[in-house]
Order: structure tokens, then sequence, then C-alpha cells
DNA sequence: AATGTTTATCGTAATATTGCAATATTAAAA
DNA sequence: TTTTAATATTGCAATATTACGATAAACATT
């Protein structure tokens, strides 16, 4: 077929795997950079810093807050998005242990 | 259309995609945490690691070689493959500069 | 109430990914 | 040389992603 097989991977493994792939595209990857930059985390204008439609970003933006990445709350007719720091922390968590793992090595071989 | 606009973001934008892309799927996960676990990088055993196909197994293989993130030699009729430690340090350099620029903030907003 | 602004959703087309059977390739072993 | 074993490639079908125009929804402004 061509559906993945998740049910056949841990869930850590799934779960690093959707965060992952949450950010495997430079939109979105522009998109937490510019969250990171504003200082407020009031984000009207995130569609005039991207090359992309708003109907794209809209959706970009939906997919990293499905991913949990990103917090939205409504305010007025603005959409206040902030990056959420608990699912950052969670890919960081799974990094640095990845990281760790990889400096106990000696990898020389290949 | 369809296709990721890429040559509108930044080469570094771009890159971290596409490295975060060649670890958005837990098999690709599953083979990098096999190969970190295993003593020998000679892994001439992966498939059996695997609920995949062998067809399968060694496309997703090809996949973290394009990437960067494993490297593989010929060694008779086996290959040897081996986690590729500067494309590790790539994703990491990335991510600890995120991570650094989160904790700067005071997120408290939404 | 009518208008303008902002964000979300729908529908659709183009492209990419996933998975596997079948087959090819490569080199060791018999 | 023939056989065996391991990995790669091809071809195809199913599914997912990306992008955007059109439209809807929500609210502020006039």
């Amino acid at each position: 077929m061509g559906a993945s097989k998740t049910d056949h991977f841990t869930k850590n493994q799934n779960t690093i795997a959707t965060l992952a792939k949450a950010i495997a595209h430079p939109a979105r990857i522009a998109i937490l950079e510019y969250l990171l930059k504003v200082d407020n985390c009031i984000c009207g204008d995130i569609v005039n810093e991207l090359p992309l439609a708003q109907a794209t970003v809209s959706q970009h933006l939906k997919e990293l807050k499905n991913a949990g990445l990103i917090k939205g709350n409504i305010e007025g007719n603005a959409i206040c998005y902030c990056i959420d720091e608990g699912a950052v922390k969670k890919l960081q968590t799974y990094f640095v242990a990845l990281f760790t793992k990889l400096e106990l090595k000696n990898l020389n071989c290949c």
C-alpha cells in the first residue's frame, strides 16, 4: 500500500517521527524562527513574513499546532501564536539523548 | 501545484527541514536507534530488526544515506552502515541553537 | 447594517512518500 | 562455474503533502 506502518514501531519512535515531520518543511522552520525572533507572541503578520499564500500559511500553522509545537489563542479578529515550550522540550529531550549516545561511541570504523 | 517552494527560504532553513524529513519516519528512527545500539557498525541484519520488507528497508537506508545521516561501505556481499557524526552534529547544532533561544524568552503570554 | 480585515476551511491539482513483489546486482561459498 | 546470500533497483498502487483560489467565519470599524 503506501501508508506508514506506525503500529509496528514504538510509541517513542512514532512521537519523534511526528515531531520531526512537523518541522520537516522550510516554511514551518521559518515560522518557528519568526516566533522565536519577535518579542511579543502576538503574530498577526506571519503571512506577510512568508513567500506563500495566506491559505498555505494557515495550513502550515495548523500542522504546527496539531503537532503541539505552537499554541494559538483567539484575540479579537487576530490570533496569538506562540511556541509551546513543552513540545519543544520533548524534542530537545530526545535529541539530547541521541547525541549523548553518539558521543559515547567510537565511530571510527567507516 | 504541490511542490515545496524551497528556493524561497534560506539555505539553513532548507538544510534543517531536509534533515528533519530524513528522521520523520518511525522506521528511520528505528534504524538510527539500532545503529546506535549495536557495538559494531557492521549491520547486515538490519532487515531482520524491522517489521518491513527488504526492499522497503533498503529504501529507508537510501534516504538516510542521501541525507548524510549514515555512511555505508561495501564489504563483500554485505554493507557496513554507520551513523555519520558530522550530519548528526549539524542537527545538534541547530537544535541547541533553537533551544537556547527558547530559554532566553519569557513565554508566558499564551 | 454595511464594509473591511484577518484567519480558517474547502476543493482541487500537482507532487512526494510509503510499501512491496519482482527482478537485478554483487560477491562469497560450494 | 554454479549456487547461495545479501543488498539495490524497478514498477506500481495507495496514501500523504503542498499549494492556492475561492469561500466562509469572526470580529472591528464605519
